[in-house]
DNA sequence: TATGAATGAGCGTTCATTCAT
DNA sequence: GATGAATGAACGCTCATTCAT
């Protein structure tokens, strides 16, 4: 969660106080976000670290195994706030509201690794990609189980696939890293507000056809 | 239109009766979809293409060039599509539906496009990006329109800008390259169909709240 | 000798009225001493030339051959020259003196020759340097043979060897194009005056020594 | 100062015990004069050095930066002989010559770096140029600074400016690269003689007219 | 733990020249 | 005479990774 302020820093100096696998993760982060990862020379990287080629290789394999680590930090990070909000009691529909306000919220507040997510997937090796996309799988299954709840309970529309409401909405969540800027007009609970009440009144049962 | 059937194919052999410009433009879109762009050196292009290097840099003044190209073709299309619907008779609702499906229904009959689109725009040249940029945003500023037309008629729903919608729409059609197949259950216009529903829903005016 | 007027305008139209090869050439001198042989490629120069490359190629068999020509025509006009002054009645040491302030003149006339001339004789064939060499030999020689007469005479001192006198004094006329400029203080004229001073001051007899 | 024997051999092998950039530099200084700049690969200057291209960007940040390194070292070395010169004790006039001697047989022995500086400078970065430009002045000013010292001493003819003759000096030195063989009849010091006693005769107060 | 010199395969690009028309 | 598409070899340079220390 580097950069949790918003701002883009182009110069910034390493924190010095991160241990050095963490600055490392933490500088690659807005590198790769900035530049793509095949614009970013593990020299940039180490450099820009502070640390040595020598160190960086003691703790990571390769170039490869630093964006892995990356997409770790986001998944395992996304997947343990769904589960909160899955688990939760209450209506399943507040669930999801809540759910689908929080996942643009932490888009929101880590740009950096959205953007790297889905711009540098397939740069990664193939055991990798195929890795990062079952756990990916899994997140959807999570978010489409609640949907499929409440279809049972007649409180979501079921002339639409489950499936098919979860990929439209995170695809809008993934496509904030390409336009949000957190100095713009809204927030990103306001964004996520607005794209929760769009998602669920279109799974409201009485809003079918048109 | 490459790739019309919706098959990838890894090892076609290019179609000699194209011009060598479009042959290599095919090839790109091809390659470029399959490993990236930066995975995609010129050596493997034009092997594919068959040509030589000197024919590829007699048509493209770069790689760069090359995948600018790709983008005008794309972006060029899209609009052109898009101004037919917004232009036509008929009710705003209408006319937005129809529009809505079409966006979807040509994303996944040019999924190579749209995987490009979206992975690759930063390495293109920043001159070529802010372009393209400016091109995407007048696209976005006419589908907006439509809806805009709408609220001010009453018939959507004004307690969200119409700007996040549209960003939440596309946002889900772009991101079907990332899971969309050709040979999986549902046919193009049978997700865009799905996916206006739930989006023309999602601004209804009674919906708001939920 | 183009650029009579001493001006260097970099983005000049080329001179339509000339016939092709003409233009070519004229183009070339200028192009060769502005940013040097092989810094230049066919297609600036066809293009600086306003003619196509196979027109070129029609009349010059390679690049190295229109270098060539450059060469052929400083060459052909310094041996003319000299041997006017050469070949003119009076004392030697005037005729010496006039050729000496001549071959500063006319060099300061046509800087962008002389600057071609030494900076790029490498780059021509090895048949070719053989050739201009033979050529500039015979120039020197011609020179020299001035000398050797007012030695023969008692005009000039003996104690250093004619070819010591001539290789230097050419040295100083060479090194012009490195530092000369049309827009300075002195006129070639001026230059040539001075040159020829100390030229024919270092040769008196009673010089000898110091 | 490579090749202090003078000799020029195509196919040394590098002196291994010299270490990577020293090699370079000494393998560079050959090939460019032998060959030319632009017609010495990398790959031809990496394997007569018995390095790799890596190795050699290691220590090199590109072609023109090795050319530069090899301008630095002569500038540096010329500077430094000169400066021994100019602050000696006794009369001017002697000073000069010993000067104007040294700078022909330095000149000599350092036969390549001279062919190189003269004929590769307009291949240099244009920032570097200036830089060699501007370090080259300086030398010229303190040879010049020697010549009007003797002019306000009476010591040598005030009609010709101190710089014209500086200039005409150096030509001659520059232009030994073109015509001087080591295995020729003069060594560097007899030719350094013959032209300092050319030089210092023209700029005797009662040789001036002629 | 950490260094940094060295590797070597591969990159995008240039360019003088050819040749069917 | 003149065209310009096409060639193909070579170019300068980059870079993730290794390894002796």
């Amino acid at each position: 969660m580097q950069n949790t302020d918003g701002l883009q820093r182009s110069e910034t100096a390493p924190d010095r106080s991160l241990a050095v696998p963490d600055r490392l993760l933490s500088v690659a982060t807005r590198l790769f976000a900035e530049h793509g990862f095949e614009r970013t020379s593990v020299q940039e990287l180490v450099a820009a670290a502070g640390v040595t080629k020598g160190a960086m290789y003691h703790y990571f394999t390769s170039k490869d195994d630093l964006l892995y680590a990356i997409y770790q930090r986001v998944l395992s990070m996304q997947m343990q706030r769904l589960n909160g909000f899955a688990a939760a009691e209450g209506p399943v529909r507040d669930r999801l509201r809540e759910a689908a306000v929080d996942v643009v919220h932490t888009t929101v507040d880590n740009l950096d690794d959205t953007r790297i997510f889905f711009r540098s997937l397939h740069m990664l090796s193939a055991d990798r990609q195929t890795a990062v996309r079952k756990e990916r799988r899994q997140y959807h299954e999570r978010f489409r189980a609640m949907i499929e709840e409440g279809q049972s309970q007649g409180v979501f529309r079921t002339d639409v696939p489950a499936d098919i409401a979860v990929t439209q909405y995170f695809g809008a969540v993934h496509h904030l890293s390409t336009w949000y800027h957190a100095d713009g007009e809204l927030t990103g609970t306001q964004v996520g507000t607005y794209f929760a009440d769009l998602f669920l009144a279109g799974l409201r049962p009485e809003a079918a056809a048109g």
